[in-house]
DNA sequence: CGATTTTGACCCGCGC
DNA sequence: GCGCGGGTCAAAATCG
């Protein structure tokens, strides 16, 4: 895939969305997200260009192990060895872009597109491929805007962006502003 | 020639 | 039990 190259926030030209890294920056995106006071799929940012929302990830039932991502309520898979009992992190990005494989400085490999329904684009899934980094996202387009993409990712990387990128604590900081108003 | 993509098969949970 | 929907596997094809 090319490189796709876009304006954020008024910054200069940088990769979107950015580098989803762990330890450090994982912890402060989960003490964002795990924030009461923030709302689902609140509206984080925007510009003439990008248009970006954080849909949060929501407990709905402990025992069924239901997420809620955005408006849609998804049902997390079981795994093969039953100790699938952690739920991985999810959450997800819309973005406003002609290129649906954003750069977010890791290195994906995609393992399987699906066709969902109700929606005329096909859903692809990479995962991050990485040695034993079992980091997975899924894009989709929009079908009501084709110029929307849904990045959703689950899980943190046990390993830094080969391809490293600061914007992530720009965004973290542009965040926090806007939760706190 | 190794890494990645493609694509149909397979799997699994759920509702009927 | 069966079929559907969503997620994953894996072999073949393609890429760099």
């Amino acid at each position: 895939m090319e490189n796709h190259v876009t304006q954020f926030l008024g910054s200069s030209m940088t990769p979107f969305p950015f580098n989803l890294s762990p330890n450090m920056e994982n912890s402060h995106v989960m003490n964002i997200f795990s924030n009461n006071n923030v709302p689902n799929g609140v509206v984080l940012g925007s510009n003439q260009d990008i248009r970006f929302r954080i849909a949060q990830v929501k407990e709905v039932s402990q025992k069924n192990k239901f997420i809620q991502i955005d408006q849609n309520v998804v049902k997390k898979s079981g795994k093969k060895t039953g100790e699938m009992k952690n739920r991985e992190p999810r959450f997800a990005f819309h973005t406003r872009s002609q290129v649906e494989v954003l750069d977010d400085g890791y290195r994906w490999r995609k393992y399987g597109q699906k066709v969902v329904k109700n929606t005329k684009f096909p859903r692809s899934y990479y995962r991050c491929t990485y040695g034993e980094c079992n980091v997975k996202k899924q894009v989709q387009r929009l079908s009501e805007d084709e110029g929307i993409v849904v990045t959703t990712y689950e899980g943190l990387h046990t390993h830094s962006a080969q391809k490293p990128s600061d914007n992530f604590e720009q965004i973290l900081n542009q965040m926090e502003t806007y939760l706190l108003n």
